[in-house]
RNA sequence: GGCCCCGUGGCGGAAUGGUAGACGCAACGGACUUAAAAUCCGUAGCUCGCAAGGGCGUGUCCGUUCGAGUCGGACCGGGGCCA
């Protein structure tokens, strides 16, 4: 017998299924529709066993889900803008559009060796001019809708990327791609008004049930919503202050008021006094980041002014200027209440302000509870508040903001920390802002007939400063409305704004509009996306305010573009450091009695954790290298065997040949089951081990869908084994009962290893492809055991099991169980006092 | 520091509150082979015992329950997000 050559096997019916055209999907068909959707790649060069992972998991379910009966789309696209290719312009003196389009096509080939169910006829690429024309439109569209907008702001600049960045791009205080430590500038900058759905994309959390708990979550904070009262203080150079609080219940605790440094008022009392410039000055070499600002040592000046308290004007708290106080929150101004906030507790402690308990915790008096280094913040009932004394928290909230909305003190609000999104970057390698300035006429967007803005075809990356800004023509252009001359915004889009409807170009990539309705009508939501957890907070946010934006300009009719989510697992391997600490490459390395070496040396290299697979630890295997090795099918088969999908996946060489060792076996198989007679039909009556044949079929049936239903490739990928130890162990079985098993497996198996599927299918004699064959059915009658196992205990401990007959009474299963010998020693003799019986499960008998 | 998730054999991991360790890897024993590879059969949580058969076991402790890996509380350890 031949062994099966996945080489052959797989380039044969890759070119089948290309020809036949089998996964292009159709945007118009009686079957259900099903959008399955992998997070795009971003062209860097080769293909990494992520992509590999994340790739595999989406086709599984699309070859299943075609299977099933739907009209599938299942498309591919490329991330195809950002600094990557400016870097390898710079190095390499290659044009990025080039340099991009080289590793697409290398990507490509490496994604169609993998024998993905893809419509390749959608594919696209961010920077093709055909793409990115249609978001210049899309953002006219936005900015016109007002949520677009220009303005001067604190901007967080990377001096080594050269752009600025938005407030999620800056990790620790450093720019999330090249790690340089970020500076604070004042630019002018584009936004794009996200703030404005904030309160929406919040509440519409709730409702995406199919996304997993953990992303709903991350974004639920990451817009953090916060309830409060804005509080009116009246200052005594006769001006007033607003403050934002969420605990309005501790205003009698105040004990000082304090200004961020960018507050207005600071940057005023600054302009007239030196000493208070400085102070703002030494706030800011602090850097900008909330974390930095939070753990760095408290800071505080007294302006010298002082506020009313708004419930007792005789009562005057000094007006600080605080180091800890963020302009970007609130109304950057705060009151202090040291009992029950630790930050405003470090700051009273270090400047001697009062420290006054306002909230006791219930079971405790006023007058012993102290506090000392530790801020409370529990529950509790109010004291040293006048009229709010033992009121609750909540209550006091409500009744302090009641009091204050009646005197025209105060105003319940409510806050975010969701920023405005800062989209221009000062790159050339991106979609042009459409946008034009004029002298005479101001910020124009750009006419709808001149659209697209092209980026030249030529690019010099050898001087400082954009390109686009430094090349000799491209800039300069007529006002769209007065004529004369004018300037194109140089800035391009943030590669984020690329990705956030890129999912919905794929419905219809020849639509003359950004978005063809029609077949967003048809194709949206995206059924089942699949991507990094990475991306929880950015890319899915941006993609559903984009959408809400399509939503509102016509295109789409939907609010939310991934009805169901989920994130796959790292996948990681081992890594290695030589004698000099030095990370060394997996392909230098050979392992020995569980010790690893550098290949054909005695040079021993310690062997470190698994981690994720990065370049920076040499720890990467490449896809190519396994798939010319083992085939496709075998390094899909790996990716969706063990590791639950959502955890890391730990890639090892001996788990890879097991896989391919599985391929073989099932090839043998179903070999060994070809030449039986395959009579049209099944005998009517089975018994035996046929019928146990029969049964494990479709015992597999039942539970791989149910597991393919719910992503459960490990557990889909157990019970296959599990079929295929019963085919191989039943010998003794009729040849049709044994070749419909095969024809299961076979069947069972075909999302997972396509090729392995096509070839077994051929085998058995099928003139069609098993991408074409409908999903089996499992009949209920097989699936049911006639008898089942009951584990007997004595007071919750097993002492035997029983075999008895499905849905026996409790008092058979009962009076059999007490039969059983090592019961009755157990029980020594005495009558049980209680005996639990659940039917066909557990007897469990209380001595 | 806050919130969230996770701790199960040598390893990856299974297990609607009901027989813990399915399935796979690694290991060991055997068959086939001149030999090896491949393949096939078998063993395998720990522990006491020749055996039959016990005892102990899902990070630790406590609780709920006839019964807890699973539910609740406290703690220890690891990870993530926000600080």
């Amino acid at each position: 017998m031949a062994r099966y050559n996945p080489k052959e096997s797989e380039q044969h019916w890759q070119s089948v299924w290309t020809e036949r055209q089998c996964f292009a999907a159709q945007n118009e068909s009686s079957r259900p529709k099903c959008y399955i959707l992998e997070m795009f790649p971003y062209p860097s060069g080769r293909i990494h066993m992520g992509h590999v992972r994340n790739y595999t998991m989406g086709d599984v379910l699309a070859r299943f889900r075609r299977a099933q009966g739907y009209n599938v789309l299942h498309p591919m696209g490329w991330d195809a803008f950002g600094l990557p290719a400016e870097n390898a312009a710079r190095q390499q003196g290659v044009s990025p559009r080039d340099w991009t389009y080289a590793n697409i096509g290398t990507m490509r080939r490496e994604l169609k060796q993998m024998g993905l169910a893809i419509d390749w006829s959608r594919e696209f690429a961010t920077c093709d001019p055909d793409y990115y024309k249609h978001q210049q439109r899309l953002f006219i569209e936005f900015y016109k809708a007002g949520l677009v907008y220009r303005a001067e702001a604190d901007v967080n600049w990377d001096p080594v990327d050269g752009t600025v960045l938005a407030n999620e791009q800056v990790i620790d205080g450093r720019g999330w791609r090249s790690g340089a430590i970020v500076e604070r500038k004042k630019l002018s900058q584009w936004f794009f008004r996200i703030t404005a759905c904030a309160d929406e994309l919040l509440a519409a959390l709730d409702r995406l049930d199919r996304w997993p708990d953990k992303v709903r979550l991350m974004q639920k904070n990451w817009i953090g919503r916060s309830e409060g009262l804005r509080v009116t203080f009246d200052l005594s150079d006769s001006t007033k202050l607003d403050v934002f609080t969420t605990r309005p219940d501790t205003l009698f605790g105040a004990s000082f008021v304090a200004l961020s440094p960018d507050h207005p008022l600071s940057q005023r009392l600054a302009a007239a006094d030196p000493k208070i410039a400085v102070f703002i000055e030494d706030c800011h070499r602090l850097g900008t980041s909330e974390a930095t600002i939070e753990t760095a040592e408290k800071m505080g000046y007294d302006t010298g002014i002082a506020a009313a308290h708004p419930f007792d004007p005789q009562w005057k708290l000094p007006v600080m200027i605080a180091n800890f106080v963020l302009m970007g929150y609130g109304t950057g101004a705060i009151f202090g209440c040291p009992a029950h906030d630790q930050r405003d507790l470090d700051f009273a402690r270090k400047y001697g302000l009062p420290v006054l308990p306002v909230v006791i915790p219930d079971g405790e008096d006023a007058q012993g509870f102290k506090v000392g280094q530790e801020a409370y913040t529990g529950p509790g009932h109010l004291a040293n508040s006048r009229f709010l004394d033992g009121l609750s928290v909540e209550d006091a909230k409500k009744e302090v903001a009641k009091r204050l909305e009646a005197v025209g003190g105060g105003k319940r609000e409510v806050n975010y920390r969701l920023r405005d999104w800062l989209v221009s970057r000062q790159r050339p390698w991106g979609c042009p802002i459409p946008m034009i300035r004029c002298r005479n006429c101001g910020l124009l967007p750009v006419g709808e007939s001149d659209l697209p803005v092209l980026l030249p075809e030529e690019l010099q990356f050898s001087g400082a400063g954009n390109p686009l800004d430094t090349h000799p023509s491209w800039k300069h252009v007529r006002c769209p409305q007065c004529g004369r001359g004018a300037e194109r915004e140089t800035d391009t889009c943030d590669t984020f704004v690329d990705s956030a409807w890129y999912f919905a170009r794929f419905c219809d990539t020849a639509a003359n509009g950004p978005v063809s309705r029609n077949a967003a009508d048809y194709w949206l939501p995206v059924d089942q996306y699949i991507g990094g957890v990475e991306h929880a907070i950015l890319h899915l946010l941006y993609a559903r305010f984009f959408t809400r934006g399509l939503h509102r300009f016509g295109y789409a009719n939907l609010d939310e573009p991934f009805a169901g989510l989920f994130t796959q697992g790292m996948v990681c391997h081992e890594t290695y450091k030589d004698a000099d600490g030095h990370w060394r490459a997996v392909e230098e390395i050979e392992k020995r009695d569980g010790k690893a070496f550098l290949k054909g040396s005695e040079t021993e290299v310690t062997i470190g954790r698994s981690e994720a697979m990065s370049k920076s630890k040499k720890n990467g295997v490449a896809p190519e290298t396994i798939i010319n090795l083992y085939g496709a099918d075998t390094i899909r088969w790996f990716m969706l065997s063990d590791s639950p999908p959502e955890r890391d996946i730990e890639w090892t060489n001996d788990g890879a040949e097991a896989c391919f060792r599985f391929v073989q076996r099932v090839w043998r198989l179903v070999e060994d089951g070809k030449d039986s007679p395959a009579p049209p039909t099944l005998p009517g009556k089975v018994e035996g081990p046929a019928l146990e044949l029969r049964r494990a079929a479709h015992r597999a049936i039942a539970a791989v869908t149910e597991d393919l239903d719910n992503l459960r490739f490990n557990r889909a990928v157990a019970q296959i084994y599990t079929l295929a130890n019963v085919i191989a162990s039943a010998t003794a079985a009729a040849s049709p009962v044994r070749r419909e098993a095969l024809e299961i497996l076979a069947q069972m198996i075909a999302p997972m290893m396509p090729h392995l599927a096509e070839s077994c299918w051929q085998v058995l004699g099928h003139r069609s492809l098993i991408a074409d064959a409908a999903w089996p059915q499992a009949d209920p009658d097989l699936v049911r055991e006639d008898t089942v196992t009951m584990a007997v205990q004595v007071n919750g401990k097993l002492r035997g099991t029983i075999e008895i007959a499905r849905g026996s009474e409790k008092a058979v299963a009962e009076s059999v169980a007490l039969s059983l010998e090592p019961v009755a020693r157990a029980l020594e003799g005495k009558p049980p006092k209680r005996v639990i019986v659940v039917p066909d499960r557990i007897v469990n008998i209380v001595a």
